[in-house]
DNA sequence: AATTCAATTGCAAACGTTTGCGTAATTTTT
DNA sequence: AAAAATTACGCAAACGTTTGCAATTGAATT
C-alpha cells in the first residue's frame, strides 16, 4: 500500500521520464529495444505491479463488477456467483459481492458505495424488502445514471430492463405434472414463507397445473411451512395426520423436501410407492438423501453465467435491453420414480 | 462511469473552486453556511457520487479487502463470507471475492489482480495446490511489499503470520471420543480425498483419540471416500460387507455421513442403536437428516469474523503478528446420542 | 483612516498512469 | 552536403479529489 513502488520511481532510477517507462512496460513500438529489456527487467526484479486505481481513474472503467444479492448461504447464490466467476476471470474482471440479507436500507448502501467505487456494472437480486414494497428509487436512479444494472430472479418493470431468471412458475409446473404423470391423486403442497417470491412463484405453478388437469386446490393439501426442519416436519405431520392423506407431495425447496423424507419414513410410509416426494433447487445434497430426491434445478449457475455474458455485451457497446428466461430442469430421482423398481 | 458528474463540474455550475464544493460536501468548518447549504442541495438533488477511485489514489488505500478462496459452494466458505461482511459492512469496507478452485495458477493471478487493485488487505485460504507443493512464492512476494495476509484454513510459517483457523485434529478427536463414551466398540472413519488437508487433519484426529483410548486404527475399518453420493455409499457397504461390522462412524464430513445414513438404514441397521453416526462441518441440512445428524461445527462465520477483526487492527496500525485457533463445537443429536430414546 | 484580524475562497500540488504532441538525435534520401 | 525521414524520448495534460497555503474580502480594532 503506502510503500508500493511506482512508475515515476522507476523513471528516477533510470533518469526518464514516466511515460518512457509506461511505454517500456506496455511494449509500446516507439521504444528501443534495449531500454525496454532493462526496464522491464528491473520492474520485475522488483516485483513492480500497475496500479490500476490509476488507470480506473483515467479510463473511467474499474473492470469490477458490483454484485447485490439478498443472501449467500444457499447453493443457489453461490452457484450463480460460480458462474459468474467462471465468465468474468478469463475476461480480467473482478467481483464485488455485496449481501444485504434481504434488507432494502443495506441494499441502498451498497449501491451507493458500488456506485462510489466505479464498477463497471451491477448485477442484483433485489431484496424482499424493495421487491415487496417497490421500494425501487435508489435502483431507479443508478439506472439513471446510466450504470448497467442486471436484475437476476427479482426483477420489476417487464420491458425496459436487463435481466436473466429462471422460470420458478414453470418448474412448479412440471414438478406436478410429473407427480400427476406418476398417478398421484391427492399432490399436496409445502408452501414457502408468504412474503418470498419464489414462494409464491412455486404455488403458483402448482396451481395452474392442478388447474390444466382439471383438479382444484384443496386447501387442507397445502400447508405452509418456514425454511426450517421444525416447520417442515410439523407441516408434513399435520398432513399425514389427515384423514384422507396426500399420495403425493410438491415441496417448496428441497431443504423442506428433506424434512417431509424425514417425517414420512418415521411414519412408515413408502417412497415413493405411497407418496412421492419432489423438492426445489437441486441442492446437490438431494442425491444424498435416503431416498434420492427428485427435484427442479434452477440452472443457478447458469444464470451467474448468463448475467457476467449480458455484462461483457454491454461493456463491449451493446444497446439495448436483454431478457433471458432459462428453463428449469426436472431431474428425476428415486423419490418419486415410481416405475423405478418395477422396471429393474 | 463516462457520463457521472464530477466536482468540477458543479463547481463549473457555481462558478467557484473545486476545492469549495469538496470542503462544502464534506462539512468543512471553514465553510460560509449558506454556501455549504445550497451546494449539498444541488448535489444531492442531482445525485452527486463522490468518485472513491481518486480518494484511493490519493490515500493510499482502496477501502477493500481482497479474500482468495478455493472454493464458495459449501456451508463453510459461504459462513466465512458472511462472518466477514457482517463485521466490514459497518467498517465502510467492501469484499472483493476470488475463488481459485484450488488452483495455484489462478490464485497467483487473483493475487496480482488484487495488489494491482491495491487492496487493502487479503485473507486467503490456500489453494491445495499451493498448499501441498508449498508453491508459496506468490504469497511471500506479496508479504514482502508489505500487504497485509491474513490466513484461514491453510497457512504456512508457524509463527510469522496471522492466520485464524478452527482446530480440525481437535473437532475429529472430539468426534472420535463422543462416539467411544456412547459406547462403540469398532469406530470406523470415513476418509476423505487423501491430497485435501481437512481429511488428512481429521484422520490423525481420530487416529489420536483411538489411541488416547488404547485402541489401534484397524485397516479395515478406514475407508477413503471422495466427496460425492456414490462413493460415500459404496464405502459404506464395504464397511458393512465386512465380517466385523463397525458400531459406529466418524464420517469426514456430513454430506459422507448422509451417503453413509443412506445405506446404513437400506441395510436396515438402526440409528444410533447398531450403528452411531457423526460428521463433520455442521452443515444447516445436518438437522434435516432422515436421523437428525451429528457434527462437529467448525465456527465458519467466526473464522470470518475473526479474520476481518484481525484485518481492522492492522487497518488501525497494530503491528506484529496475531494467530487465533477457535474451538471446534460437538453438536449432538439423534444419530449418536444413545440414551435419546431411553431417557424419554 | 490605517491596521489588524477573522472568515471565506482560490490556487496548485499530489496520488499513478497514459498519450498526443513536440523535439532532439540519428539515419536515409536527394 | 543539404533536406527529409525516421527513431526515441520528454513534456504536460488528464482522470477526481483533498489540503496546505496564499489571497481576497469585509469587519472590527486602534
Amino acid at each position: 500500500m503506502g510503500n508500493s513502488v511506482s512508475i515515476k520511481d522507476i523513471a528516477r532510477k533510470f533518469k526518464c521520464a514516466p511515460s518512457t517507462i509506461s511505454r517500456a512496460l506496455n511494449d509500446h513500438p516507439m521504444i528501443n529495444v534495449e531500454t525496454r529489456k532493462t526496464i522491464q527487467e528491473y520492474a520485475s526484479r522488483i516485483g513492480y505491479q500497475k496500479n490500476t486505481i490509476s488507470l480506473s481513474l483515467l479510463n473511467k472503467c474499474s473492470m469490477t463488477l458490483g454484485v447485490i444479492i439478498p443472501s449467500i448461504s444457499h447453493f443457489h447464490e453461490t452457484s450463480i456467483v460460480e458462474g459468474m466467476e467462471a465468465v468474468l476471470q478469463p475476461a480480467g474482471y473482478l467481483l464485488n459481492i455485496c449481501v444485504t440479507n434481504e434488507s432494502q436500507a443495506l441494499e441502498k448502501e451498497y449501491l451507493d458505495r458500488l456506485v462510489a467505487n466505479r464498477v463497471d456494472a451491477i448485477c442484483i437480486s433485489l431484496s424482499q424488502e424493495t421487491f415487496d414494497f417497490g421500494l425501487n428509487a435508489h435502483i431507479d436512479q443508478a439506472i439513471r445514471r446510466s450504470l448497467p444494472i442486471i436484475f437476476m430472479d427479482r426483477f420489476y418493470h417487464e420491458s425496459d430492463v436487463d435481466r436473466v431468471i429462471t422460470d420458478d412458475f414453470k418448474g412448479a409446473f412440471m414438478a406436478t405434472e410429473h407427480l400427476i404423470q406418476m398417478g398421484c391423486q391427492r399432490i399436496a403442497h409445502l408452501h414457502g414463507p408468504k412474503g418470498i417470491t419464489v414462494s409464491q412463484q412455486r404455488f403458483k405453478g402448482y396451481e395452474a397445473c392442478l388447474k390444466k388437469y382439471g383438479r382444484a386446490v384443496e386447501q387442507e393439501l397445502v400447508k405452509q411451512v418456514m425454511f426450517s426442519p421444525e416447520s417442515a416436519e410439523e407441516a408434513t405431520k399435520n398432513l399425514l395426520d389427515q384423514a384422507a392423506k396426500p399420495d403425493g407431495i410438491f415441496a417448496v425447496n428441497d431443504e423442506v423436501g428433506f424434512g417431509a423424507m424425514k417425517v414420512i419414513q418415521e411414519r412408515n410410509y413408502k417412497i415413493p410407492e405411497d407418496i412421492a416426494l419432489v423438492g426445489f433447487d437441486d441442492i446437490p445434497l438431494a442425491a444424498f438423501a435416503p431416498i434420492a430426491l427428485s427435484s427442479v434445478s434452477r440452472q443457478s449457475k447458469k444464470i451467474g453465467e448468463q448475467s457476467a455474458h449480458l455484462f461483457l455485451s454491454k461493456v463491449n457497446g451493446f444497446l439495448g435491453h436483454q431478457q433471458f428466461t432459462l428453463e428449469p430442469e426436472l431431474v428425476i430421482r428415486e423419490s418419486s420414480q415410481r416405475n423405478h423398481f418395477s422396471k429393474i
